[in-house]
DNA sequence: TAACAGAGTAAA
DNA sequence: CCAGTTTACTCTGTTA
């Protein structure tokens, strides 16, 4: 029902205050809130709410027919951020973005049908709204929708040229959907015992949106140094190459790479080979990185930051909830969880700064994985070592006679089941010896191998993994292999442990005027005030550290003003 | 010219 | 017929 005069907006308001579950969908002229230094963010141009009887559509911003008075979203300011309140929704944390932009706060309490659709099955083909539907037989099939694409050029940013008459049976067809799709799936979480952890995710979906609002600040006068400092290595790595190829190589095809190498690949592994054997083969491999990497730290991090951050200098990723198939968080638009480790050339963590006042903090799990891996398998050879603090790497390598380099890819790969074959391209040694190396590795912690053939088999057997918050891992479907069950088990167990540790940080944090900016998976980083850090600290650790696995986890916190320039904190001193 | 696959590289 | 896993992004070079 299209709601575009005051009068029918007033008749509506009971309906709409009377529904405790309204479900809620936004039509938005583009997808970012946020905004560029270039362009201006994008806004909503209708609201659409399903009260439970009935679908309603709020147009406020379309270029032709009639809209609704600007004096209307008064209602929703209240409305859509009220606490008692329960929102339904697809994607909500969109909404939310696109509702914040329009000064309505985030509302605490939601139910987002597509977390929901992916705890019951992570294997879904897409997690859109309306193939959903089509695959679980629900409406009336995305008819709506391509009558809808037509009349706008099929890009749903352009919906705002349209009349508000034409929008609404696609607008309205969408909050119907997501109501129905929730009342399929309810069911459906709590015949797999996942309804309170969806209540869960719902939450955690709630913070990370304040992670993407708040953003991490840049210092747009350090990248345009590093931005002309890495021209200047370009140039002279480029001339360099020039010189030694005689013709204009370009160190980024790997088909002139390998044709100037005499090699079949020009991965950076089979560089690192090239060099080990030295020789003037050595010093062109040596040549190509080197151009390569002053080249991808400005085209992979500084231009691309200088180009998405907003008209604060504040850049905000995406983190979604759905983007991985162990449960894992992912990071785009940036990729914040894959900025390079600082070196020379990768000088990009120092560009990340704490806004005035405040200060950085870095909390990270150590050997997280590792230690999971443990708890599961009860190794305890390699448990004991890790509660004793030892460096497991070198005490791995000592006791085995081993090179450390091989004792660390060993332990970081048997997680993932690692066998003699990608030991041996990793470490560039011949297969024989990989096996060995393995071989002695196992001989010295056995219960990895036999928590690899357990998982495997459990899952072969159920269908199902289920990890210790009873989020469960589904292999009952084509593709889904069972021998990366274990790896699943443990990588998305730390995603649980992260999750949990954020949810009950973030009041903590709240209470001290704190933010959360971003998860790394094993790290989280925040933004302090200074005059709080010294509670702040000890609090973190505490919080993240509250488990009850064995090796117990254990967190690393170091604090600064940049990303790239923190120092360690302990709780001794 | 746009779309796509493949190679390469960043993270945990 | 997968054999360390989970991702996102940029570039090259070919194809529609």
């Amino acid at each position: 029902m299209l709601i575009n005069t005051q009068e029918k907006f007033n008749s509506v308001i009971p309906k709409l205050l009377s529904c405790v579950d309204p479900c809620v969908d936004t039509e938005t002229n583009g997808l970012n809130s946020f905004g560029t230094t270039s362009t201006q963010g994008h806004r909503i141009i209708g609201i659409s709410i399903d009260d439970g009887t009935e679908a309603y559509y709020f147009p406020f911003r379309h270029q032709i027919g009639v809209n609704l008075p600007m004096e209307c979203l008064e209602f929703f300011r209240t409305y859509l951020s009220d606490p008692n309140r329960v929102f339904g929704g697809f994607n909500y944390k969109f909404d939310q973005l696109m509702l914040y932009a329009d000064g309505i706060p985030f509302a605490p309490n939601i139910e987002d049908a597509m977390l929901a659709l992916h705890l019951v099955n992570e294997n879904e083909e897409n997690f859109k709204l309306k193939d959903t539907c089509d695959r679980y037989g629900i409406g009336k099939g995305s008819l709506e929708e391509s009558i809808l694409l037509e009349k706008c050029g099929h890009k749903k940013d352009r919906m705002g040229e349209l009349d508000p008459t034409d929008v609404e049976p696609y607008a309205c067809d969408d909050v119907r959907l997501t109501r129905m799709l929730l009342d399929l799936l309810k069911p459906a979480l709590v015949h797999q015992n996942l309804y309170y952890i969806w209540k869960q995710v719902n939450y955690y979906s709630y913070i990370t949106t304040q992670m993407e609002r708040r953003g991490l600040c840049l210092d747009v006068d350090l990248i345009k140094t590093y931005q002309a400092e890495a021209k200047e290595h370009q140039e002279a790595a480029l001339s360099k190459l020039y010189d030694m190829a005689g013709y204009k190589i370009n160190p980024n095809s790997s088909k002139q790479v390998c044709a100037f190498l005499g090699v079949k690949s020009s991965a950076r592994d089979i560089l690192d080979t090239i060099i080990d054997a030295g020789g003037e083969a050595a010093e062109k491999a040596q040549a190509v990185i080197e151009a390569r990497g002053w080249l991808s730290v400005d085209t992979r991090y500084y231009t691309p930051y200088m180009k998405m951050m907003d008209i604060n200098n504040t850049l905000h990723c995406s983190l979604n909830l759905i983007g991985t198939i162990s449960g894992r968080l992912s990071c785009s638009n940036p990729n914040l969880q894959a900025v390079a480790r600082p070196t020379n050339v990768f000088k990009v963590k120092d560009v990340f700064i704490a806004r005035a006042g405040y200060t950085l903090v870095s909390a990270d799990y150590s050997q997280a994985e590792m230690r999971l891996a443990c708890y599961y398998a009860h190794e305890d050879t390699m448990a004991e070592l890790i509660r004793n603090g030892e460096d497991i790497h070198s005490t791995t390598a000592e006791a085995l006679d081993i090179p450390r380099s091989a004792a660390k890819r060993i332990n970081f790969g048997v997680i993932y089941g690692i066998g003699a074959e990608a030991l041996h391209k990793q470490l560039r040694i011949d297969k024989k010896t990989a096996q060995q190396y393995l071989n002695k590795y196992h001989g010295m912690y056995p219960q990895f191998r036999v928590l690899l053939g357990q998982t495997e088999r459990y899952a072969d057997q159920y269908g199902v993994i289920e990890l210790w918050t009873g989020r469960r891992r589904h292999f009952n479907v084509q593709h889904a292999y069972t021998h990366k069950a274990m790896s699943n088990l443990i990588q998305g167990g730390v995603a649980e442990i992260m999750r949990t540790a954020i949810s009950r940080l973030y009041p903590a944090i709240s209470n001290l005027h704190g933010y959360m900016l971003l998860q790394i998976h094993d790290q989280i980083i925040c933004e302090i005030p200074d005059d709080k850090l010294d509670i702040a600290l000890p609090t973190i650790k505490a919080v993240m550290e509250d488990f009850n696995f064995d090796p117990r986890m254990t967190v690393d916190i170091s604090y600064g003003k940049r990303w790239g320039d923190m120092q360690n904190w302990s709780d001794e001193i």
